[in-house]
DNA sequence: CAGATCAACGAAAGCGCGTTCGAACCCATG
DNA sequence: CATGGGTTCGAACGCGCTTTCGTTGATCTG
């Protein structure tokens, strides 16, 4: 392998690798020409510092974990989150990680086994995170919180159900998305609008339908018992709760699933009884699970904006703002709000 | 930290240090006596060797990395290949990896910049993976190639269009998998088969291509010039070649789509006629993306071993089987074979 | 001008492990 | 008993870097 070492480069800069060091951490009391001869004699040799022997002889792994559930991968698409959940923390964590020198490594772990706290331990042990990012149900499970919390690894929590459990929260903004997919059916003239509600155990699903229920008294719009419908997160609980809907006297002009696949469910239920979306009733998702982007018509949806909060998080781990100790959630201006996705499922009533 | 190093778990079990880095190696020459002695003492003590050291001392930097490209994650939706492609090659990697105590690492490179020589470099001058697996693009691109050449690291390349370039390499099987599809609607009792070409650029659209005509001579079936309609992987371009195949006089009874989105596009057509699918005309894909999972009615497709194939590569790199100067094809036994999905969009055609 | 302070840099000691090389031990043979 | 080959083990070194603890010279005080 040969490679180049700090040696090479602090011969070539002709000061002590010590200096070196210094420059290339960015440390304080280098003079601008030192910094500068020694970042070209880097530059000239293609010098790049080796991990392996930083972490080892420094307190910093430079790695940043995030544990993901795997059966939740392997199943995804049957699942509350949209296929490419993964592929969006990858892209915001890579992203922040690169920037500062350091690599993201996520470890998949299946929460089933008993052996998941030798798995943990084990990870933890020989790679030594500087921070670790777990998503659901990663973030509520008390072994791995527990393993964090004993090795002092500091943590972020996406999407927590549960305060309790310490690391830094990044709660998600259900409520408010909620509130504001309502708007957005309320400003487009809608005023008799029911609700899909999701899997009632998920704080998730109650968090919705607050939302929902708090924008429409907002409006002063009322919502009849009959046009809350309980579902499970399924397209088939979505297909029933929709058939439920349509056989109703007073039938809603628009429907509001607390999913995508319920949205689907939802649509498929239309389509089934000789009606047609957005014409004779909109259908609004939540999650932009990926069925959504192909379906007929495209679904309006709420997107979670885990690309960004993947990279603050990564962000934060890295900086340290994270103390090992920590226990709060993330400062309200730092949690990006989800977005609207308004595509085709969602138009104004008929008049 | 503190944490618990190998001279402790060695004067626990009283022996050298040494004895214990073989036990924990799995080298020979220890008695089983010893053996049992190390393990238990190392299991009483929690003992897990640091990775950095080891990759430092030895030869072995126990990682393997995947380099992915990040324009294709973000936007995987509108690509050829489905979205949870990223989970599926992690989940593939990683349980191959874990096994042999490895470490899974994606990195996302942006092919689209000319800093992609030095990111690349940096990487690989950082982490010294042991391997690296490399999927499309990144597959084909010649200063990736030329930068794992140089640093001598080995690496398996999944699905490359070029067979120049080195590694094993991981031919995706279109023929073969485009003949199954086939078989599947011959085996139905289709005799009146269209196609809907791909993009003609990619192998994989020749390919595809070259099974079916191959699956339907073997079966004496003919094609007609104008049931081989020439598409280009995007949805409306699949509606287009629907469209023609269905304003001819001899319609076929089943139509195959080089990918998921054209096969979409084709049955959107048919409900557009409307006709119906599978009763009027049976629409197979090709990809298993996400958005034929949610279609109504729900697609057949052709699935990519994808999980098998990064275990099988992950696998190789790790055991060393893939030399440096490697340029060959994995052996064909080892190639696991896509799978056929088979959905609601085929039926038996009309009697 | 003595003394104190501070910025800029360097020498040397490890970090936790693999590796090299030689020492010690076993049993079988002459 | 001496010799030999194979087996089993350990001391010491070094991987490439960060750290700790200097050392040097420059600048600042009274």
């Amino acid at each position: 392998m040969a490679s180049v070492t700090i040696y090479d480069v602090a011969a070539r800069a002709d000061v002590s690798i010590k200096t070196v060091s210094r420059v290339m951490n960015s440390e304080p009391n280098v003079r601008q020409e030192t910094r500068d001869r020694v970042l070209a004699a880097a530059e000239a040799l293609g010098y790049h510092p080796n991990l392996s022997a930083r972490s080892l002889a420094g307190s910093k792994s430079f790695v940043i974990a995030a544990f993901v559930d795997a059966a939740l991968t392997m199943d995804h698409w049957r699942s509350e989150r949209g296929a490419d959940y993964l592929s969006r923390i990858q892209l915001g964590a890579t992203t922040a990680c690169r920037e500062a020198g350091y690599h993201f490594m996520v470890e998949l772990i299946d929460h089933a086994t008993p052996r998941v706290r030798q798995e943990v331990g084990n990870l933890l042990a020989a790679l030594h995170p500087d921070g670790v990012l777990l998503t659901p149900p990663s973030a509520d499970d008390v072994v791995v919180l527990e393993l964090l919390a004993s090795t002092g690894t500091p943590f972020v929590r996406l999407g927590p159900e549960n305060a309790a459990g310490g690391g830094l929260r990044f709660p998600t903004d259900d409520r408010a998305a909620a509130g504001k997919m309502t708007e957005h059916l309320v400003g487009l003239g809608h005023k008799k609008i029911a609700i899909i509600l999701g899997e009632p155990r998920y704080a998730a699903s109650r968090a919705r339908r607050e939302g929902f229920l708090a924008a429409m008294a907002e409006h002063g719009l009322s919502v009849p018992e009959t046009w809350i419908q309980q579902g499970d997160f399924t397209f088939s609980s979505g297909v029933e709760a929709a058939e439920a809907l349509l056989s109703l006297a007073d039938r809603p002009t628009a429907i509001f699933a607390s999913n995508d696949d319920m949205a689907l469910g939802a649509m498929a239920a239309i389509a089934e009884a000789g009606l047609s979306t957005p014409e004779d009733i909109s259908v609004a998702g939540f999650d932009d699970s990926s069925g959504g982007r192909f379906s007929r018509p495209q679904l309006t949806t709420m997107r979670q904006p885990l690309v960004e909060m993947a990279a603050f998080a990564a962000k934060s781990l890295i900086e340290g703002a994270v103390p090992v100790d920590c226990d709060q959630d993330v400062d309200a201006d730092h949690l990006p709000a989800s977005d609207l996705v308004v595509r085709r499922s969602t138009a104004p009533p008929r008049a």
